[in-house]
DNA sequence: CAGGGCCGTGACAGTTGTGTGACAAAAAAC
DNA sequence: GTTTTTTGTCACACAACTGTCACGGCCCTG
């Protein structure tokens, strides 16, 4: 499930994106309309969340854009008291709109509604595999090669949803602490005792680890045993 | 061709009235929602046009109600700046909504646009199977595959009837409270309740839940063994 | 060999989330 | 009106989750 953002205040963009990547979403940035309207060609996100305000071509041309060749759905982000932004924004096609500020617990409640109502099969399949893992990020599970499931805690899931995403690479302490505590949270005691509490539900014997490799001094990776590639 | 024109204002609903008489529509108003409701009982309307702020019953529920007997549809009269109200108004069964204010030609426009949608597809039954459960809207009532029938109340009809929707699929906390209460109702604790009360009726062991599955943290799935239908 | 990082591990406490029962308020049925 | 059903609120026990700390082992450097 890709989702593409778009705003041009960097903070509240990071925000979002870190939201919606907890929320088992792969998400692109931008930060102006012209950047955006090239990000939506590349690679067709699967929904937009759309500032009003953008530098050059603005949250409307390019909700319009979209909407002449896609029914991908968009969420615009509009400014409180711009009722007008509001209804014009939903007359060039945007499929719901949230006004700042919004929490983002909101907006990822908002974002799902609006997938299911526009397709409607199944709205996500959070399903990640790497090797012999399966993770499904909905349930929370974990299915290793013996074919045992594991019931992970929210933490435990974030760090083996990122480790599965980049497989057979060395990530650095301060990397995986952002991506699951975020900018301002975690230190290295924590980490430590995550990767430990993972470790001793997926490994086979925590005392040699088979999937997470420890760099010393460095960080960790995820060892996936390359099929024939 | 029958409408049903329900406003509170007056001379808004005379207007839509004038409107759609013009077009060809036999108009019935009504002011409030409880007189609404018996009206559209009394001569079941092929369209009904439903302010949202209404004295009494409010246009969600008299929404909710008409959807529990029929596929009549329902075309929402939100104001503008109220986008929890399109979200949920969809999400009890509206077909469409408009935001005011509005030109009469678009509301004639968009009412002839659902017409015709509905009556390309078939009616549907208010009868939902998802595994081994089988949920009849109208009487509330929900079967188990040991062929015991329970007589569920409203919010468990109504939560029941979303997870059957969704089967096999985790389902936040927030949006299974949007999806029962409403934008503005509810709060975990009643959710909590309101799922222990519909498992009380459902599960065959309460303690070891079959069908309804819990994620700490962040909602509820329900589980249906994928068997052959 | 001593000391200092770094790491794995276990234990523990604080916080939060969840299941459950009881009860009152509200709504619906009678 | 009364009775029954439904719904919201609260309290409490228990489980899950997370952060903190201390200890011991390993490797490296001096």
């Amino acid at each position: 499930m890709k989702a593409l953002v778009v705003d041009d205040d960097r903070v509240l963009a990071d925000v979002i994106a870190f939201t919606l990547r907890r929320e088992g979403f792969e998400v692109i940035l931008a930060h102006d309309g012209e950047t955006a309207w090239r990000q939506w060609q590349a690679g067709e996100p699967n929904i937009v969340v759309l500032d009003v305000n953008l530098p050059g071509i603005d949250g409307f041309e390019v909700c319009r854009r979209i909407r002449e060749q896609s029914d991908t759905p968009i969420i615009l982000l509009t400014v409180r008291g711009e009722e007008n932004d509001v209804v014009y924004g939903l007359d060039v096609g945007a499929d719901d709109y949230v006004t700042k500020p919004f929490s983002p617990r909101q907006l990822v409640a908002r974002a799902r509604a609006v997938l299911r109502r526009v397709s409607q099969t199944a709205p996500q399949d959070a399903m990640q595999r790497a090797g012999g893992l399966s993770y499904d990020a909905n349930r929370r599970e974990l299915s290793t090669d013996d074919g045992k499931t594991h019931h992970l805690s929210p933490l435990e899931g974030r760090l083996i949803g990122y480790l599965m995403l980049n497989p057979n690479q060395i990530l650095t302490i301060d990397t995986l602490i952002d991506h699951v505590w975020g900018p301002d949270g975690g230190d290295r005691d924590m980490l430590r005792q995550l990767i430990h509490r993972l470790r001793s539900k997926i490994e086979p014997d925590p005392a040699e680890p088979t999937y997470i490799e420890t760099i010393s001094g460095t960080g960790y990776g995820l060892n996936i045993p390359s099929e024939s590639d």
